[in-house]
Order: C-alpha cells, then sequence, then structure tokens
DNA sequence: ACTAGGGGTTATAGTAACTATAAGGTCAAT
DNA sequence: ATTGACCTTATAGTTACTATAACCCCTAGT
C-alpha cells in the first residue's frame, strides 16, 4: 500500500524543507523514525509527505515544534473532540496578535525617530538622545 | 567625576535588566568591562547606566545585539554625521514591517482556520484538514 | 572496471540572546 | 559567629535550525 518512494532528497524537493531540517525533525521525534533502504537510505511515503507537510504548514502559522507535535499527537486520535485542537489555534492567534501589539508599537517609534532626524551630527542627533535618554 | 555608585544588583533594579545579562553583555563586549571594587564587585557610575538604557530601549525597537554595538560605536562619535544612525533606524524600521506583514497574514490565517472549527471530532476537522492538505 | 558527480549517512559545533545551575566568596545585621 | 542576601565564575540548556567534517552509496561515462 505505502510504496517508500521519496529519498530524503525528493521529500525535500516536494515539500520545501531541506534534507537536514528532515532529520532533525526526526532526531528530536516530530518525525517518525523513517524506514530504511538496504543501503541505510531514508525512505518517506506519501503519508510522510503529508505529515511534514502539516508541520510545514503549521510552522507557517507561527507554532512552535512543540506545539506542532501536540496538534500532530490529537490529529492522530480520529474519532476525538477537536475541542483541543481548536484551542490550540486560539491560543496561537492570541500570541500572534500579542506580538503584532509589540510589533506596531515598535514600528511606530522607529518612525517617530526616523522622522526626526535632521541629517546633522551625532551630537545633536535626536535619535541617539531619544536612546539615550528620557523614558 | 564619574562616582561609581552602582552594583550590579542596583543598576538592574535602576534599568530593569537583570544582572546575569548586564554581565552578559559586558562579556560579550557589547558593554565595557566594569571597574571593579577591592572584591572584586563590579561597580558602575551614571555613564553606565546612560549606557545600559540606551540598550535597553535599542533592544525595544528590536535591534540586534550586533547593531546596538553598531550604534553604539556610531553614537560615540559626537561629531560625525548621523546618517549611520539615521540609515539604521530605517533599515530596523523596514525589517520590523516586513516582519508585521508575516504576522498580519498569519493572523488572518488563524482567523479563518478558527472559524471553520465547527466542534466535532478530529475526522472531520477542517483545521486538521487545511493544516495537512491542499495549498 | 574505474572513476567522478551528486546523492546519502553520522556526529559535532555554531547561531541569538539569553536562562538556569552549581559552587563558591562577601557583606551587613543579628 | 552565623544567617541571608548579595556577589563571583564557569558550564550547560533553550529554539530551530545551519554549517562542517568525514565518510558511504549509486549512477553514468570512459
Amino acid at each position: 500500500m505505502s510504496e517508500k518512494s521519496y529519498t530524503v532528497g525528493r521529500l525535500a524537493e516536494h515539500t520545501g524543507i531541506k534534507p537536514v531540517t528532515i532529520r532533525y525533525y526526526e532526531k528530536i521525534g516530530l518525525l517518525p523514525r523513517a524506514t530504511r533502504s538496504e543501503s541505510g537510505y531514508r525512505l518517506y511515503s506519501k503519508a510522510d509527505y503529508s505529515r511534514l507537510v502539516f508541520v510545514r504548514r503549521s510552522r507557517g502559522l507561527g507554532f512552535s515544534l512543540d506545539d506542532i507535535r501536540e496538534l500532530l499527537s490529537l490529529a492522530d486520535r480520529q474519532e476525538e473532540s477537536c475541542a483541543g485542537v481548536d484551542a490550540k489555534v486560539e491560543q496561537q492567534l492570541a500570541q500572534v496578535r500579542s506580538r503584532l501589539k509589540d510589533l506596531r508599537a515598535m514600528e511606530q517609534e522607529l518612525e517617530r525617530l526616523s522622522a526626526c532626524c535632521e541629517g546633522g551630527v551625532i551630537m545633536d542627533c535626536r535619535i541617539i538622545e531619544t536612546l539615550s535618554g528620557e523614558a
């Protein structure tokens, strides 16, 4: 059924995740141990490919590898409620929003600093002054 | 002139940067070597305090420690143009904006996922399906 | 058959910016 | 004199990789 057709390099090409990274994921137990060819090469199936896509997409949403480990184990229990998954998504959304808030504040302050530079010398630089100084 | 009045702990209290971190900054050369008391304790002056505030504020704007090292060395050349500083700020602003873009995309996608959960079981979960699947 | 390339394999160290731990020295107060 | 809160150093751990070294395998060309 599950023909092992990909080597690690071919899997990498198809998923956009580098061979080293794939091996790393295996090492930390995020991916199951790959089956091996006679000569010791890793061999992957379509199912392995899907799992890796899951990881890539989750990473794209900012989930940590630990989070993804949990998501994968939740995903594997087909008959259970998906409340856990939903909770993880909510949690991640909250984290992303908090990070957004921080970054927006940084953006504003950087804009303010940038605007107050008048091209003089350091001694009179309002940017340096602000960074060194008050509040 | 520059009375060395702070120990590392007192400096930490005043700046909100922990003693370990202050020592770490010294170790990597971001802060100059502190003068020492007879018994070997680090002692800091108002100038040291200012420099550390500079670091903290720059960190708050997302600058890397390497960037801050450069900013500090730029700031030390009082009579030179502040163009370098301005450039660094612009650069940082660009980076923050790029990160913002990424995070906004994540936020949107997470919102979409969150909305499509209908409280069923994993088998029917659109979230899992999306993560595993297409795109 | 030999060899060169482009795979694959492992283990180890490095990255950023800290945090945690251990094992000990100092200082002010009781 | 001893407690407790501080200080000192060195080392290892964190996250998610990347880089390096040293070696093995497989296919294609001569």
